[in-house]
Order: C-alpha cells, then sequence, then structure tokens
DNA sequence: AGTATGACTCGGCCGC
DNA sequence: TGCGGCCGAGTCATAC
C-alpha cells in the first residue's frame, strides 16, 4: 500500500527516469483508470506531443508535471510505474502506456485496478479535487508541533481515522499510523481531544521521525510495492507495530495486539499504549438494520 | 457541522 | 479443486 513513503521513492525514481523525455503516444488499455478527462480518448490525444518537466508529489498522490499539463495520478493498493523499452513484453495488468519519442515507455500496472489518472491544466490541479482538499504536507517545513495539535486538538474523533483522514495531514496510511501511534505511545482510539500536551509533542515527532526514516529506507514493500526502478523498499524490517500482531513489543515484551478501529486492522502495544478508559477491548458488534425495514424518509 | 459507519471498487490469497 | 471472505484508499451515502 504507497503511503507517502513509498509515493515520495517513486517519485524520485521516476523522475531520475523520465523527465525531459516527450510523449508521441498513449495507449489506454483499462479505461476505469483515467477518470479526467471523461473520454480515454481524450486523455490520450491531450498527452501527445507533451514533454515531461518533473515528477512531484502531493500526499500520496503523484504529479507528473509536464509542459503545459499535469497528469495526477494515485497507486492505490498496487499501482506501479516502469520505464521500458518498446520492445519488451507488455506484462500482464498494465493499463497504461506513454510511449515517448525515443522508444522508451512509462508503463503503469495495477493487479487492483483501484489507480486513477486525472488531467489538467496548469495550476488548475491543485484547485479541484482531488487534490483540492488536501491538508497538511508532514515532511515540510511549515508542518510543526503547534500546527498539528491546533489542528486536531479540538476534535473528540479516535486518533487513528483522524490521522488517516488525508484532509488533515496527507500521506499517513495504515502501516504508518500504527507505527506513528506505537512510537508514540499513544493508543489508536484515544480522541484527538484527550491528548496531553506531550503526548503531542510525542505524536509530532514520531510522525516525522517514522515517516523521514521510511523514505530514508525507500519505504515499505508489504505486498507488492517497488519503486520506479522495480526495486523493493526496506523499512519492513523496520516496522515495530504494523503486521506484528501476536509477536513480542520491542520495547517491554509484551504481545502486540491486532484488532479493527475504524474499519481497519491496528497493531498496538497494550503496555506501551494505554487504552482509554471506558473503551472495551474488543470492537463492538456489527449494528445491521433489520431486513424489510427502510431509513425514515424525510420531507 | 461534526461524527460514525457502511457500501463500493478489485483480484490475489487464505482458510475451509 | 473450488469457493467465500478478507484486505484497503478514497469517495459517497446514510444516520444521528
Amino acid at each position: 500500500m504507497p503511503e507517502l513513503p513509498e509515493v515520495e521513492t517513486v517519485r524520485r525514481t521516476l523522475n531520475e527516469l523520465v523527465a525531459g523525455k516527450t510523449i508521441v503516444r498513449v495507449t489506454v488499455s483499462l479505461p476505469r483508470i483515467i477518470r479526467r478527462p471523461a473520454e480515454p480518448e481524450q486523455f490520450a490525444a491531450a498527452l501527445a506531443g507533451h514533454t515531461i518537466t518533473s515528477v512531484e508529489r502531493r500526499g500520496k498522490f503523484l504529479r507528473l508535471v509536464l509542459d503545459g499539463l499535469v497528469l495526477v495520478s494515485h497507486l492505490r493498493m498496487e499501482g506501479r510505474y516502469g520505464v521500458y523499452r518498446q520492445d519488451e513484453l507488455v506484462e500482464t495488468h498494465t493499463h497504461v502506456i506513454f510511449h515517448f519519442t525515443d522508444g522508451t515507455e512509462l508503463r503503469y500496472k495495477d493487479v487492483r485496478q483501484f489507480g486513477t489518472m486525472d488531467l489538467f491544466a496548469p495550476e488548475e490541479d491543485l484547485l479541484l479535487p482531488p487534490l483540492n482538499k488536501l491538508g497538511m504536507e508532514p515532511l515540510d517545513d511549515d508542518f510543526t508541533e503547534k500546527a498539528l495539535r491546533e489542528r486536531l486538538s479540538s476534535r473528540t474523533t479516535k486518533i487513528k481515522p483522524l490521522l488517516l483522514d488525508q484532509a488533515y495531514v496527507v500521506g499517513l496510511g495504515n502501516i504508518y499510523v500504527d507505527e506513528a501511534l506505537f512510537q508514540a505511545g499513544i493508543h489508536p482510539e484515544r480522541t484527538a481531544d484527550t491528548l496531553k500536551r506531550a503526548e503531542w509533542t510525542r505524536l509530532y515527532e514520531a510522525i516525522r521521525d517514522t515517516l523521514g526514516r521510511a523514505v530514508a529506507a525507500g519505504g515499505s514493500s508489504i505486498k507488492s510495492y517497488v519503486n520506479g526502478q522495480g526495486e523493493m523498499g526496506m523499512f519492513q524490517h523496520a516496522l515495530l507495530a504494523y503486521g506484528r500482531g501476536g509477536e513480542p513489543c520491542t520495547s517491554c515484551g509484551t504481545v502486540i495486539e491486532k484488532f479493527v478501529v475504524g474499519g481497519r486492522g491496528t497493531h498496538v502495544c497494550p503496555r506501551c499504549q494505554p487504552r482509554p478508559s471506558g473503551a472495551s477491548a474488543k470492537p463492538a458488534a456489527r449494528q445491521k438494520r433489520p431486513e424489510g425495514v427502510s431509513p425514515k424518509i424525510h420531507s
């Protein structure tokens, strides 16, 4: 699952590989990937003849900046880019191919088909969905402890779903939220308004430290992630909470628990991350409306 | 408006 | 071997 460290690593490798290349033609074999413009043919036609200037990132989105266009791409679960020679076999699950004038190709593969691409005029992309409502970049200089605290501390929702919400802080997904909360010693079901000053400090430092180290390690390869050069990340070996359910905590030896918070698999050391008082140890049973009972319609 | 939860997209993979 | 359920980012829908 590409989160900020993985997307940033893809950005860096891809920027080295495709900046300066000119598109002659685009092949779209899975139209659902292309959201804007509405017709994939328009998408392909608009890109022909344009040169890639640089590859940027906003949150978990890649921004391929061209001369006069911006391509916004989200990898979702398993999207990946690679640069190939045109004579190389096209692998299965390749859905979009950008053919360059030099005989190489940028290919987009996505087994799950969840990824998206949106094409915009310059400057337009940041003002429209999906980028317009995104929150703070956690590795930017203006992301401070004060900014984090002031943005979140009045909220009465659980801290984990809040950190996953891209409208506040971008780039955190299930892996790095669990890691940051573990490092900060904060239980994911604590509501934001109950965090003490010292906890905001620890959370801020944990987010910066975890993401920074993960970027330096080239991201985490859990299932399928590779960077733009097909290389795996290294940070999966440094994960202390995510994926370690049933294993001993590296800090205190207590067995790491796994349960569901906000519909997401969540990993917690019950000793290092004390459960908020009043919360039950197990997730509440799913409430289901009895069959045949419709919600009331108000006029 | 804020909060909580569920549906939906998909196919590899896991357990039965 | 076959099959149902699970996983999850983001968006949308629903309810309170």
